[in-house]
DNA sequence: ACATGAATATTGGAT
DNA sequence: ATCCAATTTTCATGT
Protein backbone atom coordinates (compact mmCIF):
# COMPACT_ATOMS: atom_id res chain seq x y z
CA UNK A 1 0.00 0.00 0.00
CA UNK A 2 3.09 2.60 1.01
CA UNK A 3 4.87 2.85 -2.09
CA UNK A 4 7.37 5.11 -1.85
CA UNK A 5 8.36 7.51 0.74
CA UNK A 6 11.42 10.28 1.55
CA UNK A 7 11.45 12.36 4.63
CA UNK A 8 12.68 15.88 4.39
CA UNK A 9 13.86 15.38 0.79
CA UNK A 10 15.35 18.85 -0.89
CA UNK A 11 13.72 20.13 -3.76
CA UNK A 12 15.51 18.23 -6.27
CA UNK A 13 14.75 15.08 -4.67
CA UNK A 14 10.72 16.29 -4.58
CA UNK A 15 10.58 16.89 -8.15
CA UNK A 16 12.35 14.05 -8.84
CA UNK A 17 9.81 12.03 -6.44
CA UNK A 18 6.62 13.71 -8.40
CA UNK A 19 7.76 13.59 -11.49
CA UNK A 20 8.13 9.33 -10.76
CA UNK A 21 4.89 8.92 -9.21
CA UNK A 22 2.54 11.65 -10.71
CA UNK A 23 1.96 9.71 -13.88
CA UNK A 24 1.57 6.36 -11.97
CA UNK A 25 -1.59 4.30 -12.44
CA UNK A 26 -3.83 4.01 -9.07
CA UNK A 27 -1.03 6.19 -7.23
CA UNK A 28 -2.12 8.91 -4.55
CA UNK A 29 0.71 10.97 -3.30
CA UNK A 30 1.02 13.21 -0.30
CA UNK A 31 3.04 15.61 0.74
CA UNK A 32 3.80 17.30 4.03
CA UNK A 33 5.69 20.70 3.62
CA UNK A 34 5.35 24.15 4.59
CA UNK A 35 4.33 25.72 0.93
CA UNK A 36 1.96 28.97 0.02
CA UNK A 37 -0.69 28.48 -2.15
CA UNK A 38 -2.38 30.34 -4.96
CA UNK A 39 -5.34 29.50 -6.27
CA UNK A 40 -6.83 31.57 -9.42
CA UNK A 41 -10.38 30.49 -11.29
CA UNK A 42 -13.72 30.91 -9.92
CA UNK A 43 -13.03 33.34 -7.28
CA UNK A 44 -8.88 33.64 -6.25
CA UNK A 45 -6.98 33.33 -3.36
CA UNK A 46 -3.67 33.03 -1.66
CA UNK A 47 -2.25 31.43 1.55
CA UNK A 48 0.71 32.47 2.98
CA UNK A 49 3.87 30.26 4.08
CA UNK A 50 1.89 27.19 6.31
CA UNK A 51 1.83 24.05 6.85
CA UNK A 52 -0.50 21.63 4.98
CA UNK A 53 -0.96 18.63 3.78
CA UNK A 54 -1.08 18.45 0.29
CA UNK A 55 -3.35 15.17 -1.48
CA UNK A 56 -2.72 14.44 -5.19
CA UNK A 57 -5.11 11.25 -6.09
CA UNK A 58 -5.31 9.54 -9.25
CA UNK A 59 -7.79 11.02 -11.25
CA UNK A 60 -6.23 14.35 -11.25
CA UNK A 61 -8.21 15.91 -8.00
CA UNK A 62 -6.06 17.97 -5.50
CA UNK A 63 -6.95 18.97 -2.36
CA UNK A 64 -4.74 20.95 0.35
CA UNK A 65 -5.76 20.20 3.95
CA UNK A 66 -4.80 22.55 6.72
CA UNK A 67 -4.67 21.88 10.83
CA UNK A 68 -8.49 21.89 10.84
CA UNK A 69 -11.57 21.16 9.06
CA UNK A 70 -13.28 18.46 6.53
CA UNK A 71 -12.82 21.18 3.95
CA UNK A 72 -9.35 21.35 2.63
CA UNK A 73 -7.89 25.33 2.43
CA UNK A 74 -7.95 25.06 -1.50
CA UNK A 75 -8.67 22.29 -3.92
CA UNK A 76 -8.89 21.19 -7.50
CA UNK A 77 -11.71 18.46 -8.53
CA UNK A 78 -10.50 16.43 -11.94
CA UNK A 79 -7.95 18.46 -13.06
CA UNK A 80 -6.29 18.14 -16.55
CA UNK A 81 -2.72 19.23 -16.34
CA UNK A 82 -0.67 18.54 -13.27
CA UNK A 83 3.03 19.49 -13.61
CA UNK A 84 5.87 20.10 -10.98
CA UNK A 85 9.02 22.00 -12.00
CA UNK A 86 12.05 23.82 -10.30
CA UNK A 87 11.85 27.16 -9.76
CA UNK A 88 14.49 29.32 -8.75
CA UNK A 89 15.06 26.24 -6.58
CA UNK A 90 12.11 25.41 -5.01
CA UNK A 91 9.92 22.89 -6.10
CA UNK A 92 6.71 24.57 -7.43
CA UNK A 93 3.60 22.30 -8.30
CA UNK A 94 0.70 23.75 -10.41
CA UNK A 95 -2.95 21.93 -11.28
CA UNK A 96 -5.07 23.15 -14.00
CA UNK A 97 -7.85 22.70 -14.87
CA UNK A 98 -10.45 23.75 -18.03
CA UNK A 99 -13.97 24.03 -17.98
CA UNK A 100 -14.34 25.98 -15.96
CA UNK A 101 -10.53 27.68 -16.01
CA UNK A 102 -8.51 27.51 -12.91
CA UNK A 103 -5.79 26.56 -11.49
CA UNK A 104 -3.95 25.80 -8.15
CA UNK A 105 -0.05 26.82 -7.89
CA UNK A 106 1.88 25.36 -4.69
CA UNK A 107 5.54 26.41 -3.66
CA UNK A 108 6.97 23.83 -1.52
CA UNK A 109 9.06 26.11 0.67
CA UNK A 110 10.17 23.12 3.11
CA UNK A 111 9.05 19.52 2.19
CA UNK A 112 8.76 17.35 5.47
CA UNK A 113 7.65 13.78 4.04
CA UNK A 114 6.55 12.88 0.45
CA UNK A 115 4.61 9.64 -0.20
CA UNK A 116 3.27 7.60 -2.65
CA UNK A 117 0.31 5.07 -1.76
CA UNK A 118 -1.16 2.56 -3.71
CA UNK A 119 -4.97 2.20 -2.50
CA UNK A 120 -7.07 -0.83 -4.33
CA UNK A 121 -10.64 0.28 -4.82
CA UNK A 122 -13.18 -0.73 -2.19
CA UNK A 123 -15.54 -3.10 -3.33
CA UNK A 124 -18.81 -2.06 -2.22
CA UNK A 125 -20.06 0.78 -0.65
CA UNK A 126 -24.15 1.24 -0.09
CA UNK A 127 -25.78 4.53 1.50
CA UNK A 128 -29.35 4.56 3.05
CA UNK A 129 -31.26 7.06 3.83
CA UNK A 130 -31.34 9.46 0.39
CA UNK A 131 -33.90 11.71 -0.43
CA UNK A 132 -34.33 8.87 -3.85
CA UNK A 133 -34.56 5.98 -1.42
CA UNK A 134 -37.32 8.54 0.88
CA UNK A 135 -39.33 9.04 -2.44
CA UNK A 136 -39.41 5.12 -3.42
CA UNK A 137 -40.88 4.59 0.15
CA UNK A 138 -43.84 7.45 0.47
CA UNK A 139 -44.35 6.51 -3.66
CA UNK A 140 -44.99 2.83 -2.91
CA UNK A 141 -46.45 3.30 0.34
CA UNK A 142 -47.98 6.65 0.30
CA UNK A 143 -50.49 6.12 3.57
CA UNK A 144 -47.03 6.95 5.16
CA UNK A 145 -48.17 10.37 4.34
CA UNK A 146 -51.74 10.18 4.62
CA UNK A 147 -54.43 6.87 4.27
CA UNK A 148 -56.40 6.92 0.70
CA UNK A 149 -53.43 8.82 -0.87
CA UNK A 150 -53.12 7.73 -4.90
CA UNK A 151 -49.75 8.59 -6.31
CA UNK A 152 -50.11 10.36 -9.73
CA UNK A 153 -46.75 11.17 -10.24
CA UNK A 154 -43.02 10.84 -9.61
CA UNK A 155 -40.44 13.89 -10.03
CA UNK A 156 -42.77 15.46 -12.63
CA UNK A 157 -41.66 18.04 -14.14
CA UNK A 158 -43.14 21.54 -14.39
CA UNK A 159 -41.79 24.65 -15.87
CA UNK A 160 -40.87 26.22 -12.32
CA UNK A 161 -39.05 22.63 -11.31
CA UNK A 162 -39.63 18.97 -10.74
CA UNK A 163 -42.59 18.11 -8.19
CA UNK A 164 -41.28 15.32 -6.06
CA UNK A 165 -44.81 13.52 -5.74
CA UNK A 166 -47.67 14.51 -7.11
CA UNK A 167 -50.81 12.64 -5.96
CA UNK A 168 -54.86 13.03 -4.89
CA UNK A 169 -56.10 12.39 -1.74
CA UNK A 170 -59.01 9.94 -0.46
CA UNK A 171 -61.50 13.18 -0.92
CA UNK A 172 -60.16 13.66 -4.78
CA UNK A 173 -58.66 17.05 -4.41
CA UNK A 174 -54.87 17.10 -5.77
CA UNK A 175 -51.96 16.77 -3.73
CA UNK A 176 -48.29 18.41 -4.19
CA UNK A 177 -45.49 16.48 -1.73
CA UNK A 178 -42.19 18.38 -1.32
CA UNK A 179 -39.40 15.74 0.19
CA UNK A 180 -36.64 16.91 2.38
CA UNK A 181 -34.68 14.18 4.26
CA UNK A 182 -33.72 16.88 6.24
CA UNK A 183 -35.21 19.58 8.51
CA UNK A 184 -37.57 21.67 6.50
CA UNK A 185 -36.52 25.05 5.77
CA UNK A 186 -38.25 28.19 4.42
CA UNK A 187 -36.49 27.64 0.90
CA UNK A 188 -39.04 24.20 0.87
CA UNK A 189 -42.00 26.09 1.88
CA UNK A 190 -41.87 28.28 -1.28
CA UNK A 191 -40.79 25.66 -3.89
CA UNK A 192 -44.01 23.85 -2.68
CA UNK A 193 -45.95 26.91 -2.95
CA UNK A 194 -44.69 27.85 -6.45
CA UNK A 195 -45.35 24.33 -7.97
CA UNK A 196 -48.84 24.57 -6.12
CA UNK A 197 -49.57 27.61 -7.51
CA UNK A 198 -48.48 26.35 -11.02
CA UNK A 199 -50.66 23.50 -10.47
CA UNK A 200 -53.55 25.38 -9.32
CA UNK A 201 -53.18 27.52 -12.49
CA UNK A 202 -52.56 24.85 -15.23
CA UNK A 203 -55.78 22.44 -13.91
CA UNK A 204 -58.12 25.18 -12.73
CA UNK A 205 -58.80 22.75 -9.63
CA UNK A 206 -57.87 23.26 -6.21
CA UNK A 207 -54.66 21.79 -4.98
CA UNK A 208 -53.40 21.04 -1.16
CA UNK A 209 -49.68 21.31 -0.86
CA UNK A 210 -47.60 19.60 1.31
CA UNK A 211 -43.78 19.23 3.04
CA UNK A 212 -42.58 16.10 3.67
CA UNK A 213 -39.97 15.75 6.11
CA UNK A 214 -38.54 15.09 9.52
CA UNK A 215 -38.88 17.85 11.02
CA UNK A 216 -39.20 21.84 10.17
CA UNK A 217 -37.66 24.82 11.31
CA UNK A 218 -39.84 27.58 12.92
CA UNK A 219 -40.24 29.97 10.58
CA UNK A 220 -41.15 27.34 7.78
CA UNK A 221 -43.83 26.11 9.58
CA UNK A 222 -45.21 29.43 9.89
CA UNK A 223 -44.54 30.07 6.12
CA UNK A 224 -46.38 27.43 6.04
CA UNK A 225 -49.52 28.56 7.82
CA UNK A 226 -49.40 31.45 6.45
CA UNK A 227 -49.75 30.20 3.10
CA UNK A 228 -52.45 27.29 3.35
CA UNK A 229 -50.12 24.48 2.96
CA UNK A 230 -48.66 21.37 5.39
CA UNK A 231 -46.07 19.51 6.86
CA UNK A 232 -45.93 16.16 7.02
CA UNK A 233 -43.61 14.36 9.22
CA UNK A 234 -41.44 12.14 7.57
CA UNK A 235 -38.04 10.07 8.82
CA UNK A 236 -35.55 9.31 5.81
CA UNK A 237 -33.70 6.13 8.07
CA UNK A 238 -35.45 3.21 10.49
CA UNK A 239 -35.88 4.75 13.75
CA UNK A 240 -32.94 3.42 15.36
CA UNK A 241 -34.56 3.09 18.69
CA UNK A 242 -36.45 0.29 17.32
CA UNK A 243 -33.13 -2.26 16.45
CA UNK A 244 -35.50 -4.62 14.66
CA UNK A 245 -35.87 -2.73 11.60
CA UNK A 246 -32.58 -3.04 9.89
CA UNK A 247 -31.21 -6.61 11.96
CA UNK A 248 -27.79 -6.34 11.87
CA UNK A 249 -27.11 -3.20 9.95
CA UNK A 250 -27.86 -0.50 12.57
CA UNK A 251 -26.81 -2.92 15.64
CA UNK A 252 -23.85 -1.48 16.33
CA UNK A 253 -22.46 -2.59 19.71
CA UNK B 1 6.11 18.38 11.29
CA UNK B 2 6.54 14.62 10.88
CA UNK B 3 6.13 13.72 14.45
CA UNK B 4 5.73 10.31 14.71
CA UNK B 5 5.44 7.32 12.14
CA UNK B 6 4.54 3.36 12.01
CA UNK B 7 4.92 1.07 8.99
CA UNK B 8 3.01 -1.79 9.31
CA UNK B 9 2.44 -1.73 12.69
CA UNK B 10 -0.26 -4.89 14.26
CA UNK B 11 -3.52 -3.90 15.82
CA UNK B 12 -1.77 -3.57 19.74
CA UNK B 13 0.80 -1.09 18.02
CA UNK B 14 -1.70 0.90 15.88
CA UNK B 15 -3.93 1.42 19.14
CA UNK B 16 -0.94 2.07 21.33
CA UNK B 17 0.14 5.11 18.64
CA UNK B 18 -3.34 6.28 18.39
CA UNK B 19 -4.27 6.52 22.43
CA UNK B 20 -0.95 8.03 21.99
CA UNK B 21 -1.03 10.55 19.79
CA UNK B 22 -4.94 11.49 19.41
CA UNK B 23 -5.57 13.65 22.49
CA UNK B 24 -2.69 15.82 21.75
CA UNK B 25 -2.80 18.86 21.02
CA UNK B 26 -2.10 20.49 17.20
CA UNK B 27 -1.75 16.57 15.64
CA UNK B 28 -3.20 15.11 12.31
CA UNK B 29 -3.00 11.53 12.50
CA UNK B 30 -2.86 9.48 9.45
CA UNK B 31 -4.08 5.42 8.54
CA UNK B 32 -3.13 4.42 5.75
CA UNK B 33 -5.26 0.69 5.44
CA UNK B 34 -7.45 -1.62 4.37
CA UNK B 35 -10.51 -1.33 6.21
CA UNK B 36 -14.18 -1.01 6.46
CA UNK B 37 -16.12 1.56 7.55
CA UNK B 38 -19.71 2.26 8.79
CA UNK B 39 -21.50 5.34 9.17
CA UNK B 40 -24.96 5.87 11.52
CA UNK B 41 -26.85 9.36 11.48
CA UNK B 42 -27.93 11.58 9.16
CA UNK B 43 -27.87 8.48 6.84
CA UNK B 44 -26.47 5.48 6.86
CA UNK B 45 -23.85 3.82 5.03
CA UNK B 46 -21.21 1.13 4.65
CA UNK B 47 -18.15 0.32 2.87
CA UNK B 48 -16.79 -2.92 2.30
CA UNK B 49 -13.28 -3.65 3.01
CA UNK B 50 -11.09 -1.60 0.98
CA UNK B 51 -7.93 0.56 0.76
CA UNK B 52 -8.19 4.43 2.65
CA UNK B 53 -6.08 7.13 3.75
CA UNK B 54 -7.74 8.10 7.17
CA UNK B 55 -7.32 11.88 8.29
CA UNK B 56 -7.88 12.85 11.62
CA UNK B 57 -7.43 16.52 12.78
CA UNK B 58 -7.37 17.96 16.33
CA UNK B 59 -10.47 19.87 15.72
CA UNK B 60 -12.03 15.92 15.77
CA UNK B 61 -13.11 16.03 12.59
CA UNK B 62 -12.40 12.85 10.66
CA UNK B 63 -12.36 12.27 6.96
CA UNK B 64 -11.64 8.73 4.94
CA UNK B 65 -10.64 9.07 1.49
CA UNK B 66 -10.57 6.60 -1.32
CA UNK B 67 -8.36 6.63 -4.47
CA UNK B 68 -10.62 9.49 -6.39
CA UNK B 69 -12.43 12.36 -5.35
CA UNK B 70 -12.02 15.69 -3.67
CA UNK B 71 -15.21 14.35 -1.65
CA UNK B 72 -14.22 11.69 1.07
CA UNK B 73 -16.06 8.45 1.43
CA UNK B 74 -16.92 9.04 4.83
CA UNK B 75 -16.30 12.06 7.62
CA UNK B 76 -17.42 13.83 10.44
CA UNK B 77 -17.08 17.40 10.81
CA UNK B 78 -16.10 18.11 14.58
CA UNK B 79 -16.47 15.14 16.32
CA UNK B 80 -16.89 15.40 20.26
CA UNK B 81 -15.99 11.72 20.78
CA UNK B 82 -12.47 9.54 19.59
CA UNK B 83 -12.35 6.28 20.56
CA UNK B 84 -10.23 3.76 19.50
CA UNK B 85 -10.17 0.45 20.98
CA UNK B 86 -9.16 -3.46 20.54
CA UNK B 87 -12.18 -5.33 19.08
CA UNK B 88 -11.66 -9.14 18.77
CA UNK B 89 -7.98 -8.36 17.51
CA UNK B 90 -8.73 -5.63 15.74
CA UNK B 91 -8.22 -1.60 15.54
CA UNK B 92 -11.59 -0.25 15.93
CA UNK B 93 -11.85 3.68 15.77
CA UNK B 94 -15.00 5.48 16.82
CA UNK B 95 -15.70 8.87 16.17
CA UNK B 96 -18.87 10.31 17.55
CA UNK B 97 -20.68 13.43 17.53
CA UNK B 98 -24.09 14.92 19.72
CA UNK B 99 -26.03 17.21 17.23
CA UNK B 100 -26.52 15.97 15.06
CA UNK B 101 -26.62 12.40 16.80
CA UNK B 102 -24.10 10.52 14.54
CA UNK B 103 -21.10 7.91 14.16
CA UNK B 104 -18.87 6.74 12.17
CA UNK B 105 -17.07 3.36 13.06
CA UNK B 106 -13.69 2.14 11.04
CA UNK B 107 -12.38 -1.23 11.82
CA UNK B 108 -8.70 -1.66 10.29
CA UNK B 109 -8.07 -4.81 8.95
CA UNK B 110 -4.48 -4.22 7.47
CA UNK B 111 -2.35 -1.12 8.25
CA UNK B 112 0.31 -0.20 6.10
CA UNK B 113 1.20 3.42 7.84
CA UNK B 114 0.09 5.33 10.68
CA UNK B 115 1.53 8.55 11.51
CA UNK B 116 1.08 12.34 13.39
CA UNK B 117 1.85 15.20 11.66
CA UNK B 118 2.00 18.37 13.58
CA UNK B 119 0.87 21.60 11.07
CA UNK B 120 1.80 25.21 12.71
CA UNK B 121 -0.94 27.10 11.21
CA UNK B 122 -0.87 29.29 8.39
CA UNK B 123 -0.45 32.86 8.97
CA UNK B 124 -2.83 34.36 6.03
CA UNK B 125 -5.38 33.33 3.72
CA UNK B 126 -6.91 35.66 1.42
CA UNK B 127 -10.30 34.62 -0.57
CA UNK B 128 -11.28 37.48 -3.50
CA UNK B 129 -14.33 36.93 -5.53
CA UNK B 130 -17.26 36.27 -3.44
CA UNK B 131 -20.39 37.26 -3.31
CA UNK B 132 -20.37 39.25 -0.03
CA UNK B 133 -17.45 41.15 -2.27
CA UNK B 134 -19.26 41.72 -5.43
CA UNK B 135 -22.09 43.40 -3.04
CA UNK B 136 -19.89 45.62 -1.52
CA UNK B 137 -18.57 46.89 -4.90
CA UNK B 138 -21.62 46.90 -6.16
CA UNK B 139 -23.40 48.97 -3.60
CA UNK B 140 -19.96 51.32 -3.73
CA UNK B 141 -20.67 51.88 -7.69
CA UNK B 142 -23.69 51.04 -8.37
CA UNK B 143 -22.97 52.13 -12.00
CA UNK B 144 -21.80 48.59 -12.52
CA UNK B 145 -25.43 47.53 -12.71
CA UNK B 146 -26.74 50.68 -14.35
CA UNK B 147 -26.62 54.42 -14.62
CA UNK B 148 -28.38 56.62 -12.32
CA UNK B 149 -29.09 54.21 -9.55
CA UNK B 150 -29.51 55.38 -5.48
CA UNK B 151 -29.04 52.06 -3.36
CA UNK B 152 -31.16 52.60 -0.84
CA UNK B 153 -30.14 48.85 1.06
CA UNK B 154 -27.74 46.06 0.95
CA UNK B 155 -28.98 42.58 2.33
CA UNK B 156 -32.19 43.96 3.11
CA UNK B 157 -34.46 41.26 4.81
CA UNK B 158 -38.06 40.67 3.88
CA UNK B 159 -40.49 38.23 5.27
CA UNK B 160 -39.64 35.63 2.11
CA UNK B 161 -35.79 36.28 2.34
CA UNK B 162 -33.24 38.62 2.15
CA UNK B 163 -32.61 41.27 -0.93
CA UNK B 164 -29.39 41.25 -1.88
CA UNK B 165 -29.40 45.01 -3.24
CA UNK B 166 -32.28 46.93 -3.10
CA UNK B 167 -32.25 50.78 -5.15
CA UNK B 168 -34.12 53.60 -7.45
CA UNK B 169 -33.06 53.62 -10.59
CA UNK B 170 -32.74 57.04 -12.79
CA UNK B 171 -36.26 57.40 -13.03
CA UNK B 172 -37.15 56.60 -9.48
CA UNK B 173 -38.52 53.38 -10.04
CA UNK B 174 -37.93 50.84 -7.13
CA UNK B 175 -35.34 47.63 -8.12
CA UNK B 176 -34.44 45.06 -6.63
CA UNK B 177 -31.16 42.93 -7.58
CA UNK B 178 -30.31 39.28 -6.76
CA UNK B 179 -26.89 38.74 -6.97
CA UNK B 180 -24.89 35.76 -7.89
CA UNK B 181 -21.24 35.13 -7.98
CA UNK B 182 -21.43 32.03 -10.94
CA UNK B 183 -23.51 31.48 -13.30
CA UNK B 184 -27.54 32.56 -12.36
CA UNK B 185 -29.73 29.67 -12.38
CA UNK B 186 -33.96 29.49 -12.50
CA UNK B 187 -33.58 29.03 -8.45
CA UNK B 188 -32.20 33.05 -9.00
CA UNK B 189 -34.99 33.60 -11.29
CA UNK B 190 -37.20 32.29 -8.88
CA UNK B 191 -35.75 34.25 -6.12
CA UNK B 192 -35.49 37.39 -7.68
CA UNK B 193 -39.64 36.98 -8.76
CA UNK B 194 -40.71 36.03 -5.02
CA UNK B 195 -38.31 39.36 -3.73
CA UNK B 196 -40.19 41.77 -6.28
CA UNK B 197 -43.71 40.21 -5.85
CA UNK B 198 -43.41 40.83 -2.05
CA UNK B 199 -42.31 44.36 -2.56
CA UNK B 200 -44.62 44.90 -5.24
CA UNK B 201 -47.06 44.23 -2.23
CA UNK B 202 -45.70 46.08 0.16
CA UNK B 203 -45.20 49.10 -1.66
CA UNK B 204 -47.91 49.49 -3.86
CA UNK B 205 -45.34 50.85 -6.12
CA UNK B 206 -44.13 49.43 -9.14
CA UNK B 207 -40.74 47.07 -9.55
CA UNK B 208 -38.13 46.18 -11.64
CA UNK B 209 -36.47 42.94 -11.11
CA UNK B 210 -32.73 42.18 -11.97
CA UNK B 211 -30.39 39.13 -11.82
CA UNK B 212 -27.28 40.61 -11.76
CA UNK B 213 -24.01 37.58 -12.65
CA UNK B 214 -21.53 36.68 -14.68
CA UNK B 215 -23.35 34.82 -17.03
CA UNK B 216 -27.31 33.12 -17.27
CA UNK B 217 -28.15 29.42 -17.92
CA UNK B 218 -30.31 29.87 -21.55
CA UNK B 219 -33.65 28.45 -19.37
CA UNK B 220 -32.70 31.05 -16.74
CA UNK B 221 -33.11 33.59 -19.51
CA UNK B 222 -36.09 32.47 -20.64
CA UNK B 223 -37.40 32.56 -17.28
CA UNK B 224 -36.47 36.02 -16.79
CA UNK B 225 -38.29 37.06 -19.92
CA UNK B 226 -41.32 35.62 -19.37
CA UNK B 227 -41.73 36.98 -15.95
CA UNK B 228 -40.57 40.89 -17.11
CA UNK B 229 -37.46 40.87 -15.12
CA UNK B 230 -33.76 41.59 -16.53
CA UNK B 231 -30.20 40.59 -16.59
CA UNK B 232 -27.21 42.35 -16.11
CA UNK B 233 -23.68 40.98 -16.76
CA UNK B 234 -21.30 41.69 -13.58
CA UNK B 235 -17.99 40.12 -13.12
CA UNK B 236 -17.01 38.52 -9.56
CA UNK B 237 -13.16 39.03 -10.38
CA UNK B 238 -11.53 41.76 -12.26
CA UNK B 239 -11.02 40.62 -15.94
CA UNK B 240 -7.77 38.01 -16.08
CA UNK B 241 -7.08 39.11 -19.51
CA UNK B 242 -6.14 42.63 -18.38
CA UNK B 243 -3.56 42.08 -15.98
CA UNK B 244 -3.30 45.33 -15.05
CA UNK B 245 -6.07 45.09 -12.80
CA UNK B 246 -4.40 43.74 -9.82
CA UNK B 247 -0.44 43.93 -10.36
CA UNK B 248 1.35 41.17 -8.95
CA UNK B 249 -1.51 38.79 -7.53
CA UNK B 250 -3.23 37.91 -10.62
CA UNK B 251 0.21 37.73 -12.61
CA UNK B 252 1.08 33.96 -12.82
CA UNK B 253 4.05 33.44 -15.20
C1' DA C 1 -21.39 20.39 -22.97
C1' DC C 2 -25.21 22.37 -20.29
C1' DA C 3 -28.53 22.48 -16.75
C1' DT C 4 -30.60 20.76 -12.50
C1' DG C 5 -30.79 19.42 -7.88
C1' DA C 6 -29.21 16.49 -3.87
C1' DA C 7 -25.81 16.22 -0.18
C1' DT C 8 -24.37 12.68 6.10
C1' DA C 9 -23.36 18.81 2.13
C1' DT C 10 -19.73 22.24 5.33
C1' DT C 11 -19.08 26.60 7.10
C1' DG C 12 -19.66 31.14 8.86
C1' DG C 13 -22.75 34.67 10.45
C1' DA C 14 -26.99 36.52 12.47
C1' DT C 15 -30.77 36.17 15.75
C1' DA D 1 -29.04 26.85 20.04
C1' DT D 2 -31.50 27.83 15.71
C1' DC D 3 -31.85 29.42 11.31
C1' DC D 4 -30.30 31.17 7.01
C1' DA D 5 -27.47 31.66 2.92
C1' DA D 6 -22.94 31.25 0.44
C1' DT D 7 -19.74 27.91 -1.43
C1' DT D 8 -13.85 27.84 -5.99
C1' DT D 9 -19.57 23.99 -3.18
C1' DT D 10 -18.83 18.58 -5.37
C1' DC D 11 -21.17 15.14 -7.58
C1' DA D 12 -24.41 12.33 -10.14
C1' DT D 13 -27.86 12.53 -13.55
C1' DG D 14 -30.54 13.77 -17.42
C1' DT D 15 -30.87 16.28 -21.89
Amino acid sequence: MVHDQLLAPDAHALVAFLDEHLGEGLCLVQIVAECEVVYVGRAASVADAGDFVVMLKADGSLQVHGYKGVKPVNWQPQADHVVVALDEGQAVLTVERRSPEEMVRIVFLETALVQALHLREGSGFVLMGSEAEMQRALASAPGLIEDGLTVLDVELPTDVGGIDLFARDAAGVLLVVELKRAKATQEAVHQLARYVGRVREVTGEPVRGVVAAPAVTKPALAALARLGLEFREVTALPDMEAPSAQPGLFAVP
